[in-house]
DNA sequence: TTAGGGTTAG
């Protein structure tokens, strides 16, 4: 423990300063005491805590607080309470001392950060003396914990009930605990009105607390308001755009911030990539992959890289990144798993479960949910019930309600519908619209259109204005033909004002995102597009198709179906993308809504004739084809 | 002595 001493050893030490150094200030110990605690180790500074205290001398609130800093980032929570214990037995944290406030601050400080929330709080209680500093470290601390946000704010209050003004760290903390757009306004009105509003922590704080309640136009003006900025600025709005799922907006930001000269760091990118898997932007997406590579210890940013990877269905450079990958966490493996079940290789994905368990970490409950979620898609359902049954005793994972909903999607989809409803009903809490709505998907699936009226007068009951459960039912009624309910249903629709939200796809073509909507022939290149889908008609029906207007789900002649079924979405932007195709690259297209039927025949016939790999993702999972195949077996 | 941004499913 006196390696970390000048020259002598610490008995020699010790005896010298009992000698010869009656002066506690000057004391060599202290200096040697107060050294470590600037530079370290945090073992060789407690080391001398019970020799300090034996030799009566005590280091100054300063020291202390580097010492408390150390712990915080080198330590542990009982490394934090030895020093909280000789704090208070030197004298340091008790009133009389002018200093002590410092130290105790940092106390309440350091308790917080060990996620040790009680002791911090009863150290504030307990303090004779509060400043600005003690007030906010609570409010930090709480607003950081989960689930005490409202307690922030009261401690806000009551700081303000005594007197103490708020200062920029009382803001950038307490805005973190922002859960109501009026408390947001009220708060964002009392920093205009003492002038901090051009602080950078501040501003990132508000941009981000308008973010996470949905306001996007309030986070924007936020941003535009600001005067002065610094890189966490852009990066607070770049991932504000990137979560609210507007990824075009995100990258003309962060395009923006590198016209204004700011060098991106892990946040930034991370965001950035988050934008490009929403958006399925491979192209921008494998762009910022070459600057990830300057962060090869990032394990968020190459998460972020392998879920970028597996949701532009781009698996053979996620499969390259994941062996590369020298430091894996559950996360890592949790996107290989479901990022391969949701491109149809739910054989691979389960081949990684495996593995993980040989050498990876302890999988979690979204692990879990992949792996079920490869169980469904693949109609395993042997295996299904195996992980299900087996969560508990196997990993210690109980299983919540998004694992009861992967089994009744998983029996759902393999048909067994009354095994289903049986598992439903003897579940051990009540079923919410969550479970309804898988059900109902599965009995649309199958064409039971009674049980598909039930689950959605369940959901209706549980959400009477739920769109999807209205859409879901009518859209059964159609494909069973029995137009007359189907129209009933559209008629409450059309009562409420309830839309079918239009199919959109889009895909990325020279870092362009170039959208498409159902029926809606007003893209610049749209004459082009549809030479393009005439051409591919001729060709497919040579190999066979013929379209299947059961997908049109409203109650027209067969003509306007097949008009209808030929301007979808997908089948847009594959003409688009055929178009632009280039050799040996496959055409990757996004859509906002399941692949119909229809589109999905189609698609399998193009990648045929045309000897062309598309890729298609939808909001669920992904359908690769090729050679007039599809990945997901048509089981989707 | 106190403060800000980023990853996984559905």
């Amino acid at each position: 423990m006196f390696k970390h001493l000048p020259s002598k050893s610490l008995a020699a030490t010790r005896r010298s300063c009992r000698c010869l150094h009656s002066d506690p200030h000057t004391h060599p110990l202290l200096a040697a005491f107060s050294r470590l605690c600037v530079d370290g180790p945090l073992r060789a500074a407690l080391a001398l805590l019970p020799d300090l205290a034996d030799a009566g001398v005590r280091a100054d609130p300063v020291t202390v607080c580097r010492l408390i800093k150390l712990c915080v980032r080198h330590g542990t929570a009982s490394d934090g309470r030895l020093i909280h214990r000789h704090v208070s037995d030197s004298g340091h944290g008790g009133a009389p001392f002018g200093s002590s406030l410092f130290v105790s601050n940092s106390l309440v400080s350091m308790y917080a950060k060990f996620g040790l929330l009680d002791d911090a709080l009863r150290l504030f209680d307990g303090m004779p003396q509060k400043n600005v500093v003690s007030w906010t470290t609570v409010v930090a601390a709480l607003a950081n914990a989960g689930g005490r946000k409202e307690e922030a704010l009261r401690f806000l209050v009551a700081m303000l009930r005594e007197g103490v003004a708020p200062n920029m760290y009382t803001f950038s903390s307490v805005l973190g605990a922002c859960s109501t757009p009026g408390v947001l306004a009220a708060l964002h009105g009392s920093i205009v009105k003492v002038g901090l509003e051009s602080d950078v922590f501040v501003r990132s704080s508000l941009i981000d607390a308008y973010m996470k309640l949905g306001d996007v136009d309030g986070g924007r003006r936020a941003f535009d308001e600001m005067v002065t900025c610094d890189l966490i600025v852009w990066n607070s709005i770049i991932a504000g755009f990137a979560q609210s799922g507007d990824g075009v907006g995100a990258i003309e930001l962060f395009m923006r911030m590198k016209e204004a000269g700011f060098l991106s760091n892990q946040g930034t990118l991370t965001s950035v990539l988050r934008a490009c898997t929403g958006m399925a932007m491979l192209e921008v997406g494998s762009q910022v992959h070459a600057h990830v590579v300057k962060y090869d210890e990032d394990l968020i940013l190459h998460n972020a890289l392998l879920d970028m990877y597996c949701k532009c269905g781009s698996l053979q450079d996620a499969d390259a990144l994941f062996s590369r990958m020298r430091q894996k966490d559950v996360i890592s493996w949790s996107t290989m798993i479901s990022g391969l079940a949701q491109n149809g290789r739910s054989i691979e994905a389960l081949k990684v479960f495996d593995l993980m368990k040989s050498e990876g970490p302890k999988p979690n409950r979204i692990t879990m949910i992949g792996v079920l979620f490869a169980c469904s898609h693949a109609g395993l359902v042997e295996d299904g019930w195996y992980y299900f049954r087996s969560m508990e005793k196997l990993f210690g994972i109980q299983p919540e309600r998004e694992h009861y909903n992967c089994m009744v999607d998983l029996l759902g989809r393999a048909g067994k519908l009354d095994e289903a409803v049986k598992f439903i009903h003897e579940m051990n809490f009540r079923p919410d619209s969550v479970i309804w709505r898988t059900l109902l998907g599965a009995c649309r699936m199958h064409k039971k259109a009674n049980l598909a009226a039930h689950a959605a007068k369940e959901i209706l009951k549980l959400e009477p204005d739920d769109q999807g459960a209205r859409i879901l039912l009518s859209n059964t009624y159609a494909d069973l033909r029995q137009w007359a309910d189907a129209e009933k249903s559209w008629k409450v629709m059309r009562d409420r004002g309830v839309k079918k939200e239009p199919g959109r796809s889009w895909i990325e073509l020279c870092k362009q995102v170039h959208l498409f909507i159902a029926g809606d022939l007003s893209h610049p290149y749209s004459e082009g597009i549809i030479q393009e889908l005439s051409r591919l008609f001729c060709r497919v029906t040579n190999f066979g198709y013929a379209p299947q207007t059961e997908f049109v789900l409203q109650d027209l002649a067969s003509e306007q179906k097949e008009d209808l079924l030929k301007y979808h979405s997908e089948k847009l932007a594959i003409a688009f993308g055929m178009m632009n195709a280039m050799e040996g690259k496959p055409i990757r297209i996004m859509k906002n809504l399941r692949i119909c039927g229809d589109c999905h025949a189609f698609a399998k016939l193009v990648s045929k004739s045309e000897g062309k790999v598309i890729i298609i993702r939808d909001p669920v999972r992904f359908h690769h084809f090729q050679d007039g195949v599809c990945s997901c077996g048509d089981y989707w």
